[in-house]
DNA sequence: GTCTATACACAGATAGAC
DNA sequence: GTCTATCTGTGTATAGAC
C-alpha cells in the first residue's frame, strides 16, 4: 500500500467536528491538525487560512443537511404526516448526534457581531431549510403563509437548541419537537 | 475635585457593553480596558482575572433584568395584560438597545461546550426569567403549565434572536413578540 | 506531502516605578 | 491607583529540509 494521503474532504470533515466542539475563534489550526495527526505545517499545505478551512466546513455541514435531512421534505411520494415525522427525527439527531448543537447556530452568536465573513453561507443554510419546511407546508398553507410558519418552527428548534445547550438536556429538544409535531400534524 | 477614581461597578458595566459586542473569547483585556481608557496593568489592579470580569458582567447583567424587567411581573396592582404588554416592550428594547443580541445566549452557545464557568450564572438568568414569566402565567394556567408554557416562551424568543443576528433584522424580534402576545392575550 | 523550525503578533498576567 | 515594561504562552502563518 502507498503512502496514504489526507484529502481535502477528510480534514474538512474532521475539522467540522472540532469546530462544533470548540468554536471557531477558540479552535486553533493546531486543534484542527491534531485531530487529523498531522502538524501546522502540513495543515498549511491544504488550507491557506483557518478562515478558509470554516468556510469549507460551514459549506460542507450544510450539503449533509441537504442531502439527508431538507431532502425529506421534496419526497412527494411519501405522505406529509411521514414526511414531517421523518424530517423531526433525522433533525433530532443531526443536532444531538454530537456535542454543539446547531453549528450555525453557534456561528451566528460566536461571528455575526465581529465579522461578516460567514454571513452568506449561514443565511443560505436557513434558507434552504426554510425552503424544505415550507414546501411541506404549503399541502395545508399558501405559500406566504407556509414561509412564515417555516421560519417560526425554525425560530423554536433554535431557541430549544440554547436550552438545551442552557441544561445539557436533550429532552428539551425532543420535547419541543414532539410539541411541533403535534401542532402541524 | 480630587482624583477620579475608577470604580469596580463602572469597569464592569462598560465591559458588559464590550463583552456582548465580540463575545469571550474575542475580548481580550487590552479591549476592557481601552473601553474605559485604562491600561492593562490598571485593569489587573481591578480584577483578578479575565473569568473574574465576566462573571460579574454577567451578574450584573443579569441583576439589571431582574430590576428593570422581571420585576413587572410581579406588579399585581397592574393587569396582566399591562403587565405583559409592559415585559414584551421592555424585553424587545434589552435585546436592541446594543449590538449582539442576548448577551446570555451568546455567552451559553459560545462556552458552554468548552466550559463549565458561567453555566451556574448563566442557568440563574434563566431561572429568573421563567419563573417571572410563570407567575404572570398562572393567572391562567396551573404552576406546572405555567412553567411549561414560559419555557417555550424562553426559548421562541432566543431563537427569533439567532434569527435577527443572522438577518440583523430587528423586525425579526419584534414579530415573534407580537405573536407570543396574541397568543398569550 | 509531511515534517521541524521559526517569525511575528497578541494573549493573559505580573513587577515595580511613580 | 495608574502607568510602563516585561514574562510566558499561544495564536496564525511561512520557510525550507526531507
Amino acid at each position: 500500500m502507498p503512502l496514504q494521503k489526507v484529502t481535502r474532504e477528510e480534514i474538512v470533515k474532521s475539522s467540522i467536528s472540532v469546530f462544533r466542539r470548540k468554536g471557531y475563534y477558540r479552535t486553533s489550526m493546531a486543534n484542527l491538525a491534531e485531530e487529523m495527526d498531522l502538524t501546522k505545517g502540513t495543515f498549511y499545505h491544504h488550507f491557506e487560512s483557518k478562515e478558509d478551512v470554516m468556510k469549507e466546513a460551514l459549506k460542507m455541514s450544510c450539503g449533509w443537511f441537504e442531502r439527508r435531512v431538507f431532502s425529506v421534505a421534496y419526497q412527494d411520494e411519501l405522505s406529509q404526516e411521514n414526511r414531517l415525522e421523518s424530517m423531526i427525527q433525522l433533525t433530532y439527531k443531526a443536532f444531538t448526534a454530537e456535542e454543539g448543537g446547531c453549528f450555525f447556530a453557534n456561528t451566528i452568536l460566536e461571528t455575526s457581531h465581529v465579522e461578516d465573513t460567514f454571513l452568506h453561507i449561514l443565511r443560505n443554510f436557513f434558507k434552504k431549510w426554510e425552503d424544505a419546511l415550507a414546501y411541506m407546508l404549503m399541502v395545508t398553507y399558501s405559500e406566504s403563509k407556509a414561509h412564515e410558519v417555516a421560519k417560526q418552527i425554525i425560530a423554536e428548534i433554535e431557541g430549544s437548541i440554547v436550552l438545551m445547550q442552557l441544561h445539557q438536556d436533550k429532552t428539551i429538544l425532543q420535547n419541543a419537537l414532539q410539541r411541533l409535531k403535534k401542532r402541524l400534524g
